[in-house]
DNA sequence: AGACAATGACCGGTCAGTCGGTCATTATTA
DNA sequence: TAATAATGACCGACTGACCGGTCATTGTCT
């Protein structure tokens, strides 16, 4: 029972880990050894919670891709009305910005590997799945607009993609450049736009 | 003088040949060797054109970079109106995606690199430049627009930076997903949120 | 003692970059 | 013109560094 519980424990701490030295050096320059310095225990013991350094890399993602949706049901849990939803949810979004900072450094790599090498189905897959799981989400909350005449007739899961689209893109541009544009007036800017590009 | 009309046409000959190999292999998984296999040459004669690996990266992205800032000029060159120039842009960035995927399938690792290693600063700054170039580009087509009072008074460069951001995700999930969204569907409907959004 | 977890020295494969040598082309000399 | 010399583009076998993954040994707990 508590040998359960400590392996857990210690696989998120690897994990955790994990994130630091991928997120400051890149998945092909770390080093697991960086890694098992980073969590404070030896080189071999990572191998006994992850049988490679690809599976830990994958785990890493779908760890982190879980926590993120976490965050965003929370935070949208009691909101109803669509208009109101699709504001808070930008909101969140550009939260998430600063909070998962080191996850959307590392998503560039992890986007990488999808294209090729011999996990490369493994990665794409994954990458799919979350793609459209945000899609769907999103395409949900657009639906319930239309139908209640608070949006135009839009195609939900074309505005859906466009809308997550512009968020990916701009964490890009910001992360590229804190300079680029202050995160608060582009996501007041996102907003309107949105809003107004969904009026009736 | 014919020699170094040779030397000029080798040194795109490895670029192109490289734009192949880096694009299917990936910057890190890539082999100088094949490289110079595609290009049916050995492999020290990369070496006597380019200094080393990032190199031939750097000056790959500064090469690619320059084709489509030409394809882009060439392209919107007579349109003056801005509104017509916007949806001009839209549809050429959509044309893009087809025409230089394999660019863009790069992109992550140039991205990539440019947040670590030893010459961090040097992609960091060229990616800067290079965003913030198209970003004004962009900014100048609102201006023009916000000023002819055929769009409302947003800040250039704010929506600028959102509609770029929008092209730069769409073509993530495209690559990521070509069955996510019909492309010309979707560069309508850009188009036509656009410009809603701009409508004063 | 027995079971199991942790460790880090070591192995083997990989690959960027080097370097000594080849060869085709051009320049020089007789 | 023909023999010889000089040039530099081209090459690929080789080297040294690097690092993922292993496993024999050591440590810890019951």
């Amino acid at each position: 029972m508590s040998i359960i519980v400590d392996k857990t424990k210690k696989r998120v701490a690897i994990l955790k880990a994990a994130m630091v030295v991928f997120s400051r050096d890149g998945y092909h320059r770390a080093r697991i050894e960086e890694v098992a310095k980073e969590a404070g225990i030896g080189k071999g013991t990572v191998y006994e919670y992850f049988r490679s350094k690809t599976d830990l890399f994958l785990d890493l993602h779908e760890h982190m891709v879980s926590e993120l949706k976490g965050f965003y049901l929370k935070e949208l849990a009691e909101v109803r009305e669509p208009d109101l939803l699709l504001e808070r949810f930008i909101k969140v979004a550009f939260e998430t910005f600063r909070l998962w900072e080191p996850f959307f450094l590392i998503f560039f790599d992890f986007w990488s590997q999808g294209g090729r090498g011999e996990h490369q189905e493994l990665f794409q897959t994954r990458l799919k799945q979350a793609y459209s799981l945000s899609r769907e989400e999103v395409a949900t909350i657009i639906s319930a607009g239309v139908t209640a005449g608070s949006f135009r007739p839009v195609d939900p899961l074309l505005t859906s993609s466009r809308i997550l689209a512009c968020l990916d893109g701009l964490v890009v541009q910001w992360l590229c450049d804190r300079q680029a544009f202050d995160l608060d007036r582009m996501r007041d800017e996102l907003t309107t736009s949105v809003l107004r590009s969904l009026r009736p």
